[in-house]
Parts: structure tokens; C-alpha cells; sequence
DNA sequence: CGTGCGATGTATCGGTTCGATACATCGCGG
DNA sequence: CCGCGATGTATCGAACCGATACATCGCACG
């Protein structure tokens, strides 16, 4: 999941580690708490050794400009690569189960506007069939084995049931905001000429507020 | 986090890993997805080698009942040691901010039933802060870095901030709830004689939302 | 003027958990 | 009699987290 991250987020700028942290953080904040540095760094390694990304020592670019002086130290600029982006591609394309779940989805979603609107729609139903699929087996254990429980376990799958019924209904905008849609952003990679400039999906519309 | 839901599950009654799953997964459905082996007997083992929990070979108990042919292969129950109450005990007494998190807390919210009043609020409290922490640095990136960001992002933002403002509210009534209310259920390791038969706090009568 | 502190920045280690997989037994229906 | 789904135990590699270490920069406060 991570790997799909770095190379979504690599795409709209060069970083390197701790800024790829914050914005991944900023990023994915609704989904997941902050991403670790034991997980980011050897993940850059990995994403290098595979060719997905190439590292580069941050050297003052225009010459002499700074010295040398205290030295920049450290401070690696990682750039993604030609084989990066397919990799990106292709793991849109792939798009397995494994995007249903939380996480997995959480991220995918927050990279829908390098997506094409076939795969959208194809992650979002993916998604509310496993969200429906919880829902269903918290509506089980509250029906049939509601009285071996504990009231405080009953309220966690009331609350849990709850939150499914509602992502259900969000989907389901989402779904048909995006079947209706004028298709936003399909990414093209490679070189990406003039036309494209418009970056903006349909806006779900809709708003939250309802019942007190 | 799978050794204190262990522990706790294991203070209702003796089990076998394959039925451990089961009811673990029945208990924390609204929180996670399933336990998987790959946690689950590494776990156990864990636990047995510290001592908290005991390991039998299933012996039909009732001697000559069943003879021996075909012979209940495999089959291993668990079962919880006074020391292995006391771990548990010991872990709901530390419940540090990890407690806070969703996992974390969702597991320990679904043995609240044998925990005391005072550390429910204290967790619970906890769990409060924690998520409205999370709000306003969602309220933050929809403020300010809100053009930067494209619609689906966007969007995601929206619905987890939704999501927090929802829990929020779910966590006051349940502190509400907790503060005025009749305790229930103070577990008490040991023998557990007569009374304490009623195993039901007060309901807090409400439900919503968790996180995508 | 210096000194300490918080933000920036890179990196590793140990431990938990996941996902896939293997394998064996039981009871059932075709 | 055979297969198949539920029951049951178990391991392996990879992903990820949390804590931690360390070094530099710039700024505020004494």
C-alpha cells in the first residue's frame, strides 16, 4: 500500500523522505494515522533496488551559487522513473480485493484522479460489496447472537453497523456521481502535452448535515 | 493488542485456537477484519511461554467413554492461569495512548464489560481527545491546503472528518452515560462466588458511525 | 552572544501482524 | 466410495509500526 502511495505522490513532485511523510500524512489523514519512518525508508530502498524511483544527493543544482560550506548534508531527493509510473499503472490495474479493505481503498481513493473512471467505479463497487458484506455479518451477530453478548459489545457493532450503513450510502453518490460523470482526469503518462489542464473531478456535490 | 483480546476471551471460557478466531472475529467485526493464523498461534504461543496461558491435549475427561480408536488427534484447548488474569488486569491498568487508537481502542471498549468505571472514562476520555485531534487537523487541511488538493482527496477528507464529528458525539453520550450511571459488571479476578450474575451495563441507546 | 529547543532530515532495530499456504480429519450428501 | 466443506493446527516471508539514535538548521530568550 505504501509503495502505491509513494509512487502516486511522486508523481506530482520530487520529495524526499520526510516531506513524502508529511504529505502522505496530510494526504491520508482520514485514513490512517502517520506513516512510520520504519516502514518509509526501507520502502524507498525497496522502490529504488526495483527501479521504480531513482535517488539523487541534493546538490545546489546552479553551481557555484552555495559554496560548500556546511555542506548540505544528507537531504535525498527521490524522483520517480519511466518504469515507477507503469508500475503505478499496474498496480491500478491489478486492483485486487486487497483494495476493498480499509486501507486499501482509502489510498486508492485518494489516487482517483489518476485514475480512469472504469477503474473508479470498478473500486467503488468492489468496495461497498465488501462493505455490504460486513454489514450483513454485523447485522448477524446482532440479530441471532445478540443475548451472549455483552452491552458493551452489542453498542460496538450498533456503532459499527451504523458507520457501514452510512459508507454504503456515500458510495453510492460517489457510484452514481461518477456513472452520470464527466470523466475528470485521465493521467496519461509518459510525456503529457498541452491538452489536460483542467484537474478537477466532479465534486460529489452533496453535503453532510442531516439529523441531530 | 490480540494478546490482551486473548486474555479476555479466554476469561469466559476455555478454548481451542480455530473457535478463538471465530468468536474473535464475531467480537471484533465492527473493528477489524479477521484474525489471521499468522497472528494467532504465534500469539499463543507466546502467551503459554509466559505463563498466562496453559495449553491441554483434549482428553475426553470422562475416562473410558470414548476408547481411544481414532483418537482425538490434535485439538489443543487453552486455557487462562491466575497469572494470565492478572496480565489482563495489568494491561487495562497501564493503557497507555495506544488505547487511543482505533484498533486499540475498539478492542478495549469490547471488554468494557470487565473493566471498572473509572477506567472506562479514563479510555474512553482518552479515545475522545485522540479523534477530535484527528478532526481539527482534517478541519486544518480542509481549510487551509484545501486547493492543493484535488476533489477526490477532497472528498475523502470530508467523509473521515464526518466520520470524527460523529464519534465524537458518540464517545460524549457514552461518557455521559458512563458518569451518571449505575456500574456495572466489576469483573473481579479470583473466584467470582455468587452474586455479579447480571452481566449488563446501561445501554447507552445510541449508535453511529466508524471509519472508511 | 550563546545556548537551548523545536523543526528538519536520515536511518535502524525488534516485534507484531498479515496473507498465503500446507496439511490432516470429520461428517455429510451424491 | 468419493468429494467437499467445515474444523483444526501450523509455518513462512513480507509489511508495517514504535521507539530510538543521531545530525543540522534557525530562531527566540536570557
Amino acid at each position: 500500500m505504501l509503495e502505491f502511495a509513494i509512487l502516486g505522490l511522486l508523481q506530482e513532485a520530487a520529495m524526499h523522505g520526510y516531506e513524502l511523510r508529511k504529505e502522505l500524512t496530510a494526504k491520508l489523514g482520514a485514513i490512517r494515522a502517520a506513516i512510520s519512518y520504519g516502514s518509509l525508508y526501507p520502502t524507498l530502498r525497496r522502490l529504488q533496488a526495483a527501479g521504480w524511483i531513482t535517488e539523487a544527493d541534493e546538490t545546489p543544482a546552479t553551481a557555484e551559487e552555495v559554496p560548500a560550506l556546511t555542506s548540505r548534508r544528507g537531504r535525498v531527493v527521490y524522483t520517480i522513473t519511466a518504469e515507477g509510473k507503469e508500475r503505478f499503472a499496474q498496480l491500478i490495474a491489478q486492483a485486487g480485493p486487497e483494495t476493498y479493505d480499509d486501507t486499501g481503498f482509502g489510498v486508492h481513493f485518494a489516487f482517483f484522479a489518476r485514475t480512469d473512471q472504469a477503474t473508479r467505479l470498478r473500486i467503488l463497487e468492489g468496495r461497498r460489496r465488501k462493505i455490504e458484506e460486513r454489514r450483513e455479518g454485523l447485522r448477524d451477530v446482532l440479530g441471532r447472537a445478540a443475548e451472549r453478548l455483552d452491552a458493551y459489545t452489542l453498542e460496538l457493532q450498533r456503532h459499527g453497523l451504523d458507520a457501514c450503513e452510512r459508507e454504503v450510502r456515500w458510495l453510492e453518490e460517489l457510484i452514481a456521481n461518477e456513472r452520470s460523470g464527466r470523466a475528470p482526469t485521465v493521467p496519461q503518462p509518459g510525456t503529457a502535452g498541452g491538452r489536460g489542464e483542467n484537474d478537477s473531478p466532479p465534486p460529489p456535490g452533496e453535503s453532510r448535515k442531516e439529523r441531530p
